[in-house]
RNA sequence: UGAGAUAUGGUGUAAUGGUAGCACUACAGAUUUUGGUUCUGUCUGUCAAGGUUCGAAUCCUUGUAUCUCAACCA
């Protein structure tokens, strides 16, 4: 008992780098309370590596007692939509958080405007001509510097009047632009005269056609992140060359400053993270949509059967770091197992069936027994399982020819049928072709559960009676892709060449009755085989059934 | 080849000059009305080479490897 408080106390002592941090800033008084944001371009779908950064910058605030906003970089009009907004909004609310206030970059625009402005008089911005190619051959490479463009010593008040011209919509797409003018040599190359504003006619989510230009990520993050006082603006690694931008601009326009901390991004073997990817397995029909249950999507994870507590405790388990990671599966795997190991109701199905006749049974007669819905509260709540003489067994389940260390039921052999009456294998029937097509047993009266003495016998295995069962279609889902490192796939194969033809297989399953009226609303145990959740599509007459993870199969030959 | 970041078992992540720990995976055993769960145990690690020190994953030096940056994307 000592040794596990001690234990304990230890785990919750080992701070990620970014709470260091924070406990430092709150120590030293840099700020007084934590405020954090989780800032998603309305643009896609969110996916498991969103979750880790929602987890992140929630769960920072709350364990600091600060609060998180989540706000929307809609910087970038031709690529966003309301249809995204909702469903990230939706996503965040399903992982169980709760956003202090729900902002917009589209909120700043106006103030932007005004920074933009005042940049130019203090002499750091201009309007530049230049198309886009002659601006980025003017950037040089990364280890050439570039070369200042020809505009770039424009008057404050030319500067003023282009500015507003492009404002008012003077000018077509791409014919001005407005940088920063910072240094053209130097090394880090976002420093070498940046973009700030650039003209686009499409119409806004949210501004409609009020604007015709957009500010930047640069010019528009960091700013966004002063505005509302957050204190730990946190990102993934790839933006690290962006904080000196981030605070260049903060100095200059002598704003609040927010400060930017960056934390490697979740990679995951069997899966492809980037929008880009799973965009294009949507288009191309690989999957059935974004919330398919193979995609990484939180949609699809959530139509999977994982819950969110699974995936709250999945961004724990993979910490915060910043060297460049990439997280097995099989974690993943083990915390929805952990969680609905506890929580999930119990059912027998059989998805591969063969038949199986009790030959000593009464013909017509029906025994109801009683199951606990969950074998860790056996005096919980209990299901009844009706039990005849013919019943449907797992195919795998039976073997003539069994190796050394089988349980199962073989010829001649005995076996528990799970909650009910031991067997005994009597008798194989098979078709021309050597299928086993019925196996006839017979039972043993004495091994009624709940009657008389109980016996052991080495195997349990599952079943239901096929008077009453109910069929089902279900989808057996396995891993997007057949290789692990996705984002190292050899020089000139296409990601789509990994795809995993047998990522979902449809098969007709039987499973006892009480399943149907199952409401406990998250994924069962169908025992001895794995996790399953019902899907969307399910109907009265068409149950459906997505499966959540496999159950740990130990058995070796 | 410019700049920045990062290197700890198969995969992640701790140890901030003092016993290299934890989790997942793998393997072995015990328990079990699920070959599940639970419990116990085992295997495997400090990028390299020097240096400082009684003592180095940690500090210094020199290398090496990987990632990011040359969108009017975020």
């Amino acid at each position: 008992m000592e040794e596990v408080r001690n234990n304990v106390d230890a785990a919750e002592k080992q701070l990620n780098f970014i709470e260091e941090i924070i406990e430092n800033d709150l120590a030293s008084g840099r700020c007084k309370t934590v405020l954090t944001r989780f800032p998603p371009e309305p643009n896609g779908y969110l996916h498991i590596g969103h979750a880790k950064s929602i987890c992140l910058n929630f769960g920072l605030a709350k364990k600091y007692g600060g609060k998180t906003n989540i706000r929307f970089d809609d910087t970038n009009p031709t690529k966003e939509d309301v249809e995204y907004v909702d469903s990230i909004k939706e996503d965040v609310k399903w992982l169980g958080f709760e956003w202090a206030n729900e902002f917009y970059a589209s909120d700043y625009f106006e103030q932007l405007y005004e920074w933009a402005c005042l940049l130019i008089r203090k002499g750091l911005a201009y309007v530049d001509d230049q198309t886009q190619e002659e601006i980025r051959a003017g950037r040089g490479t990364v280890s050439t510097p570039g070369v200042n463009s020809p505009y770039r010593d424009r008057s404050v008040e030319e500067n003023l009047m282009l500015f507003r011209q492009m404002r008012e919509g003077k000018f077509k797409e791409g014919e001005k632009v407005l940088r920063a003018k910072i240094d053209m040599a130097h090394p880090n190359m976002l420093f070498r005269d940046p973009l700030m504003y650039r003209i686009n006619y499409s119409r806004h989510h949210r501004t409609g056609n009020k604007w015709c230009i957009y500010p930047m990520y640069d010019f528009a993050h960091g700013q966004c992140d002063s505005i509302e006082h957050i204190t730990h603006s946190i990102c993934t690694l790839e933006f690290d060359v962006h904080r000196p931008l981030y605070d260049w601009f903060i100095e200059k326009l002598e704003i609040f400053p927010s400060h930017q901390y960056e934390f490697a991004r979740l990679n995951l073997t069997y899966t492809v993270m980037s929008k880009r990817k799973l965009l294009e397995l949507v288009r191309n029909n690989y999957v059935m949509g974004w919330d398919d249950p193979r995609m990484p999507t939180i949609c699809g994870i959530r139509r999977r059967g994982y819950t969110p507590e699974s995936i709250r405790l999945f961004a724990e388990k993979v910490g915060v770091a910043k060297r460049d990671n990439t997280i097995d599966l099989s974690l993943l795997e083990w915390c929805v197992r952990e969680d609905l190991n506890k929580r999930s109701n119990r059912y027998m199905a059989v998805l591969n069936p063969v038949k199986l006749v009790i030959t000593n049974w009464e013909q017509g007669k029906v025994e109801e027994f009683e199951a606990p819905l969950n074998p860790a509260e056996p005096d919980g709540a209990k299901r009844k399982v009706p039990f005849t003489g013919e019943l449907y067994i797992e195919r795998e389940d039976f073997m003539e020819e069994p190796p050394k260390k089988y349980f199962r039921l073989k010829p001649g052999g005995e076996v528990r049928l799970k909650y009910s009456y031991i067997i005994k294998c009597e008798e194989v029937i098979k078709d021309a072709d050597g299928n086993v097509t019925e196996i006839r047993c017979t039972y043993d009266p004495s091994s009624k559960p709940g009657a008389g003495e109980w016996r052991s016998v080495k195997g349990t295995i599952h079943w239901v009676s096929i008077g009453s069962a109910r069929k089902l279609e279900v989808r057996l889902i396995d891993k997007l892709f057949t290789e692990p490192y996705m984002d190292s796939i050899e020089e000139g194969k296409d990601y789509k060449d990994y795809l995993n033809p047998d990522s979902m297989k449809i098969v007709s399953a039987y499973a006892e009755p009480a399943l149907m009226e199952d409401n406990s609303g998250i994924a069962v145990q169908f025992e001895r085989v794995g996790y399953f959740v019902k899907d969307k599509d399910s109907t009265e007459d068409n149950p459906v059934f997505n499966k959540t993870a496999a159950l740990k199969d130990t058995f070796k030959k």
